[in-house]
DNA sequence: CTTGGAATGTCAACAAGGCTGACGTAACTT
DNA sequence: AAGTTACGTCAGCCTTGTTGACATTCCAAG
């Protein structure tokens, strides 16, 4: 892609202190990322692990525990306490898989479906403000960076889904 | 800025949709964004408090107690914990204030010198790799969204940083 | 000079959410 | 029939966050 080739181009933003810069930008922002959640989390007796849980389940209703492991990246212990609470309030069912009977497929019942509603309504709120402040170009670029950013296979997992 | 004024301007880059895939690339890019220090971390006695400690403390040497407690958002109890075992292995050290004796300043020590370099090489590996794939365009966009992600406060600071 | 409050440190206890290891069961596959 | 896969669960450990209480030291204002 853009190499330092014949037209000079600059790579004075590859300067280690602009560098230093993004990573703190990626830190405090992923702090601002997180808080409007974590502050409705806070009252309930649930942590960022069950709103990632609820997320992903939402997103893929009928997702197996196996796809959720994959996707989240911890150990099925990890995963399966914070389900265990999840199952036991009524905010998720599991199903057991028609073609082979050892899968459960998870779903939000409607009280776990509200619930996950108010929590991306309030992080998509202060993404949808940040996206417009920023406007079109600029969060294409937040994209790409951000796409190449991830562990390869993840990256591999993320584009598919929109771009089949 | 840019607003859904006279010119028609598409704004198809605010759909719920859209949101989403930002805040999923948001989740597994920091996701990235941190582990490569972790896995350093991971054969030391240290995590990703450490870490963060040690960049801050490298970032603004001298800095106090109470001004690392503003930035990173925790306790003192859970910061001095993560001081404390940085003091004891000599990696930073705090000295008494001049002007006011209660105050620590920190710094870091050869030893912690060392071992933040070599997490923020690590980190910046990462980062430049990605700038580079993505192009001066594409950062500046990065940097813009991040900033207006941020809490407003915490926005103020980061830009005091650069632009005084 | 005294006193209030600020900056720091520390003890104790607890919770969330990671981890490993071991084991069990049901169901699919070969 | 045997092996493998998907899932659940028990037990124990670690890091990193929290609250509450309390001590120390020191600056600054009355």
């Amino acid at each position: 892609m853009a190499e330092n080739s014949s037209g000079g181009e600059s790579l004075l933003f590859l300067t280690d202190e602009n560098l230093r810069k993004g990573i703190e930008a990626m830190f405090f922002a992923y702090r601002g990322f997180t808080s409007d959640p974590d502050r409705i989390l806070d009252g309930l007796d649930y942590g960022r692990a069950h709103h990632r849980a609820l997320h992903f389940i939402h997103r893929s209703p009928g997702t197996t525990v196996g796809n959720l492991l994959d996707i989240l990246g911890v150990t099925k212990q990890s995963l399966n306490r914070v389900l265990r609470s999840l199952f036991e309030d009524g905010l998720v069912e599991a199903k057991v898989g028609k073609l082979d009977r050892r899968e459960r497929h998870l779903y939000l019942t409607d009280k776990g479906a509200a619930l996950e509603r108010s929590l991306s309504d309030a992080q998509r709120a202060r993404m949808r403000a940040a996206y417009r402040a920023a406007g079109p170009v600029a969060v294409a670029g937040f994209r790409t960076v951000l796409e190449a950013m991830m562990d390869t296979e993840q990256r591999r997992q993320f584009l598919k889904e929109t771009n089949p």
